[in-house]
DNA sequence: AAAGGAACCTGTTGGC
DNA sequence: TGCCAACAGGTTCCTT
């Protein structure tokens, strides 16, 4: 479901219920998600209390407060439905029709509440229709160097991110520029919408050679890429990302982004652009369902 | 080494 | 209306 703007939404939304609270109770419901979980996965969490969470491209990672880390991925498909103890409509409502089928509900956090107040916790359900998310622990310290984040390159949004990077991890690619942004292992978060997003700004077409913005002549090419990737992020991120299927914020509540798409799931549709009269197009590459404007991305 | 495709799963959608 | 193929926001693994 996610790319880097929903994850950064979801974490937001978890954070005010899992930080500084302690797991009292783990439902886990099935063997593992894309890979299984780790042995005594619900009981190594209870009792533990969750001191951070932050985002690493579009994993979501927990800080434990006996150092050990837990590492979490959205997949395509997973979803964080909150309901907060005090709130029965809401408990009531994950029984019904409302929000995801049960049967794909495979975690279960139950957060204690604040301290001393006798107040109940969050009820925090993981659910994965597809099971391509991901759910792990890491010894105390071991976090930054799981197996999931050691190849992974750099932060789009980060201060790595410029037209200088660019030039060196694209140098002499033969791949198409669309493929080399969704590789993981140079920036770690883009995903299928926000590279067609983020190319059809820049003017630049997904099917040119990522090597053809290398070189003195290109930087102003290579800044141009540079500053609508952050860009596009950013007003997503700002939007509470994209709605698409189903996708929520851990809250319930609805991201919007997908309002503004210029081209994304627009195949045949005017491009957007000032001036430009060209249709967008749909074409696969690697598989995946690239939107682009061929009038205007060269 | 690098690029492309299959595989992992289930649910939804669009065409006939 | 019903069935089936195609497709879906991700990532790894296996061939070329």
């Amino acid at each position: 479901m996610p790319e880097l703007p929903e994850v950064e939404t979801v974490m937001r939304g978890l954070a005010p219920v899992m930080e500084g609270a302690r797991f009292e109770r783990v439902e886990v419901r099935r063997a593992g998600l894309r890979f299984p979980f780790p042995p005594r996965f619900g009981p190594r969490l209870e009792g533990r209390r969750l001191i951070s969470l932050r985002r690493r491209a579009k994993y979501i990672l927990g800080q434990l407060d006996d150092g050990a880390g837990l590492l979490m991925h959205l997949g395509m498909t997973g979803r964080f439905m909150i309901a907060s103890g005090t709130d029965a409509s809401i408990v009531g409502r994950l029984h019904n029709q409302a929000g995801p089928d049960a049967v794909h509900e495979h975690v279960v956090f139950h957060m204690s509440g604040a301290e001393g107040a006798g107040t109940q916790g969050a009820r925090i359900g993981f659910f994965d229709p597809r099971r391509f998310g991901v759910m792990d622990l890491a010894a105390p310290g071991q976090l930054d160097k799981h197996r999931l984040l050691k190849k992974i390159g750099i932060e789009p949004l980060g201060p790595d991110l410029d037209a200088d990077f660019l030039q060196t991890a694209f140098a002499a690619k033969k791949a198409p520029l669309k493929a080399a942004l969704l590789d993981q292992r140079i920036i770690a978060g883009l995903g299928n919408i926000y590279v067609c997003e983020a190319l059809h700004r820049a003017g630049l077409s997904p099917m040119r050679a990522a090597g053809s913005i290398v070189g003195p002549r290109r930087g102003a090419m290579r800044a141009r890429l540079v500053e609508k990737i952050v860009m596009t992020l950013g007003e997503a991120i700002e939007a509470g990302g994209s709605t698409l299927r189903d996708f929520a914020a851990a809250d319930g509540s609805l991201g919007y982004f997908q309002h503004n798409f210029g081209v994304y799931d627009k195949e045949g549709r005017p491009c957007p652009n000032d001036g430009c009269h060209g249709t967008v197009r749909r074409i696969v590459q690697s598989g995946r369902s690239t939107f682009f404007c061929p009038e205007c991305q060269k």
